[in-house]
RNA sequence: CCCGGGAUGGCGGAACGGCAGACGCCGCGGACUUAAAAUCCGCUGCCCGCAAGGGCGUGGGGGUUCGAAUCCCCCUCCCGGGACCA
């Protein structure tokens, strides 16, 4: 075997041979323990897949090739995101009709990532924009709606201009579009459909805790959840009486409110605003109403408001006080009205500072106490109350609040209250490419779902698939789709012409790789039961809300209604870095930076990619492409050739001392996969071949050093195993090599002598030496001695086998 | 402003509280070659020194410890996210 290595001439080879036995096909044997591996599925782009993808899709490959030599069942699918606002706008640019767009983008992904040896089973191929996918996305609306879970409702919602659709907020980000950083969202009044999400809020925020989610991604979902407890308060209106409810988490600082604060959109704020204070109060809700969500937002900005001239009545002391409006209060979140507390709240501080309202201090700090006539912010949290009646004295803290709380309701001004951020799912689009919404309007029974024997409600072929911006979707102008029969009375009806937010088709893919062809159903129960949950889910943190948020609310629908018999769909979740073009910017092909998996295989082959993609840094850690790096991986690769061609199998005679670091090899590298380590996964096993190489080895070694590598490499490996082991079938078939832990323990080890801390010498001693052998050994080193010259040693550390430090004076 | 994560050679990064810089890239020197590429071998944190050796070194300052990149406190800077949510 003199041929040197030029992974083009067999990588292709063994891609087809694997594609064409079935090497990857995931079998649902019930009785093996099984192993669900799933990455993210991708809206196939036209750009293609960028080595930056492959950060994603090499590790979960490598792990579930190792999986798969540990006996597990592995079920490593892959699907395409194929419907929704990304595929649709890229579509739109490239004039390119989606369905078209779509296939010919999802056949070149599938080309790379066979191209990388990814071990996919495709027969579970999934395409969400496929009817046999998409009718069960519908199917799940049903569900939703049958159980209360979705609505049709009118309101004022976020509307993008440029993709003329309505969004969800969660794809609101600083008041722009998700899809378009650059362009500004904007109100627009439409009857819409919802999904009930906030009556899950509870759960998607305890079941955090049941899940092994990165940190941060866990604290983004608490924060967009955003549960708040305290309660909601009544003032009346002075003279009127009407009632002005506030909501409230510092109801002990109830008898320091000096003002209310309504929200400009506040349907009271009409009827309170007194005749010589109505035409500033107007004013003003005009200048909040064509201010931008971007400019209501900013903390930077002074606070603004006008007084609308009326009062209310304060339930806990009888005093009046001035109802004014501010954008700072926001009407979609609590009651749209609040109570001001400027000295214990920051924000009502500021506006009483700035327009000279009364600040009342509730709370006083002995050690250092506040007088709000000096006090430069508002006081949170410190001290005992004051001014507050009967409730004098108490301490800061929830007992405080606890008892204002008891006290309202005893009162009957008042209850207790939680908030929550969260709003419910706006799932209606305008657009074309998506899921129809299954329901049919008739002018005798209204709102009618289409019966599930119907479904799927087909996506119409159509040429003009652009969104109009009239706030229909271009479904409207097809009259064949529009009119139909009801289902209830069978008279003359019209469909529902808006479609479903991509997310929902996300909502569920993953139950569906299990029996992905499944006619009757969308997934059978069986293999549900036994594949599921996840186990291990990776994707790019830019998903930490939406989908991530919307798949667990649907898989506790699910659970409700019986359906699954789990309440969380992703067990472990990780999220890879990013990887930056050479430039330090994002990957596109605007700026020409954009490294494909191609010309990185052309040059060094696919396995030294794969190599490298795990190599260049820790796996969640962000990274700048460097073009070099897969040569080093390509020399690496090349050395594992050469030892192989000449150490033939068989053989046996290793020293002690390889196989103790071959074992600790086999430990190490199997740790370290099972925690996503795999940048270090690859350099032992380059220390390895370092070692092997130097100290000579046997056929065995290599052999164990191939199998090691399987997962890694697995063109490579299957190449040296075909030759190395004739007839004897693939190497990632094989079983995972096992450390013996007596081959671990050595003879000898080295010894660190430190004086005061400090490495003076190192020594090769027998193992398990005492500390009093150490010692002496230690003061017979010459090297060590001139430290110790004229000194008393004072104390004596001893760490076996490892390490002796001297402490002198 | 709040939350999360960081800061280690020219670069990417290693390092159960115990030999800092593993592994790799780049660079330098050498072998092979008519030559180059490829490949292989050696060197490669900084300072002093011919060398042996020594000193200094993990963003800055303090602390705990026999011993700190690692643990604690303060500060600076960088990245990600959130942000008038009452």
């Amino acid at each position: 075997m003199a041929r040197r290595y030029q992974p083009r001439e067999f990588e292709a080879k063994w891609q087809q041979a694997w594609q064409e036995r079935g090497q990857y096909r995931t079998e649902d044997e019930l009785t093996k323990p099984k192993f669900y591996c799933l990455d993210f599925f991708p809206y196939p782009s036209g750009a293609g897949l960028s080595v930056g993808h492959a950060k994603n899709y090499v590790p979960t490959d490598v792990y579930s090739r190792f999986k798969r030599m540990n006996g597990y069942n592995v079920l490593h699918p892959m699907g395409w995101d194929a419907f929704g606002l990304p595929a649709e706008n890229e579509a739109i640019q490239r004039q390119v009709p989606p369905r078209v767009s779509t296939a010919r983008n999802t056949a070149n992904y599938k080309r790379q990532m066979n191209m990388m040896g990814l071990s996919y089973d495709w027969s579970r191929e999934i395409n969400s924009s496929d009817p046999e996918y998409y009718r069960w996305t519908q199917w799940f609306f049903l569900l939703l709606h049958r159980r209360g879970l979705a609505y049709r409702a009118p309101g004022s919602q976020w509307w993008c201009p440029v993709c003329k659709t309505i969004l969800a907020n969660e794809q609101v980000v600083n008041g722009f579009c998700w899809r378009h950083g650059d362009t500004p969202v904007q109100k627009k009044e439409l009857e819409q459909w919802y999904f009930k999400i906030t009556d899950y809020a509870d759960q998607l925020l305890d079941d955090l805790d049941s899940i092994e989610w990165p940190a941060h991604i866990v604290a983004m979902q608490r924060n967009w959840i955003g549960r708040s407890e305290g309660a909601e308060v009544t003032f009346r209106v002075a003279g009127s009486g009407q009632p002005v409810v506030v909501f409230t988490t510092r109801p002990d600082t109830l008898f320091g409110a000096t003002f209310i604060v309504l929200s400009p959109e506040h349907p009271l704020v009409d009827q309170v605003s007194t005749p010589q204070h109505r035409a500033a109060v107007q004013a003003y809700q005009e200048q909040a109403r064509l201010a931008s969500e971007i400019e209501r937002l900013s903390t930077e900005r002074e606070k603004t408001g006008v007084f609308t001239g009326a009062y209310a009545i304060n339930p806990v002391n009888g005093e009046q006080l001035p109802i004014w409006i501010a954008d700072y209060v926001l009407m979609g979140y609590g009651t749209g009205a609040i109570m001001a507390v400027p000295a214990h709240d920051q924000r009502d501080f500021e506006f009483a500072r700035r327009f000279d309202l009364p600040i009342k201090l509730v709370y006083q700090d002995d050690a250092a106490p506040q007088d709000a006539g000096t006090m430069t912010q508002a006081m949170l949290h410190r001290g005992h109350v004051v001014n507050s009646g009967q409730f004098n004295g108490l301490a800061d803290g929830p007992q405080a609040v606890d008892a204002f709380i008891t006290w309202l309701e005893e009162q009957g001004t008042g209850k207790r209250r939680v908030n929550y951020r969260i709003r419910d799912w706006l799932i209606s689009r305008q657009r074309y490419w998506g899921a129809p919404i299954p329901i049919v309007y008739c002018d005798r029974d209204g709102i009618v779902p289409v019966p599930e024997e119907q479904l799927p409600v087909l996506l119409p072929e159509i040429a003009d698939y652009e969104p109009s911006g009239t706030g229909r979707s271009p479904l409207a102008n097809l009259p064949e789709f529009v009119n139909t029969t009801c289902p209830a009375c069978g008279g003359p009806a019209r469909r529902e012409t808006d479609t479903i937010d991509g997310f929902g088709c996300s909502s569920w893919y993953f139950l569906r790789y299990p029996n992905p062809h499944d006619t009757v159903a969308p997934f059978d129960r069986q293999l549900i039961d036994y594949w599921l949950p996840v186990d291990t889910y990776v994707g790019g943190a830019e998903h930490a809300v939406m989908h991530l948020l919307y798949a667990r609310f649907w898989t506790k629908v699910m659970a409700d209604a019986g359906l699954v018999n789990f309440r969380e769909p992703f067990a472990r979740l990780r999220n890879q870095g990013v990887i930056y073009g050479s430039d330090g910017h994002r990957m596109s092909k605007s700026r020409g930076n954009v490294v494909t998996p191609d010309e990185v295989i052309e040059t060094y082959g696919a396995d030294a990619l794969r190599c490298f993609e795990l190599f260049m840094g820790p796996f969640e850690m962000d990274n700048f492409w460097d073009e070099d790096g897969p040569k080093g991986q390509f020399r690496f690769l090349h050395r594992v050739w050469e030892l192989a061609g000449s150490h033939p199998a068989g053989g046996g005679g290793d020293s002690p001392a390889v196989l103790r670091l071959l074992h600790q090899t086999i430990q190490d590298v199997t740790e370290r996969i099972e925690d996503f380590r795999f940048n270090t996964v690859v350099s032992k096993l380059h220390e390895l071949l370092n070692a092997l190489e130097r100290q000579g080895c046997s056929g065995d070694t290599v052999d164990t050093l191939l199998l090691l590598l399987a997962p890694i490499a697995p063109h490579l490996t299957e190449e040296l195993w075909s030759e190395r082991h004739p007839g004897e079938g693939s190497i990632h078939s094989r079983s995972w090599p096992v450390c013996d832990p007596a081959l671990l323990v050595a003879d000898t080890c080295p010894l660190v002598i430190q004086v005061n801390g400090k490495v003076r010498d190192t020594l090769q001693t027998s193992r398990d030496l005492t500390r009093d052998d150490a010692e002496a050994l230690a003061r017979a080193s010459e090297r060590v001695q001139r430290f110790l010259d004229g000194h008393a040693v004072q104390k004596v550390i001893f760490v076996p086998n490892k390490l002796l430090n001297l402490v002198v004076s």
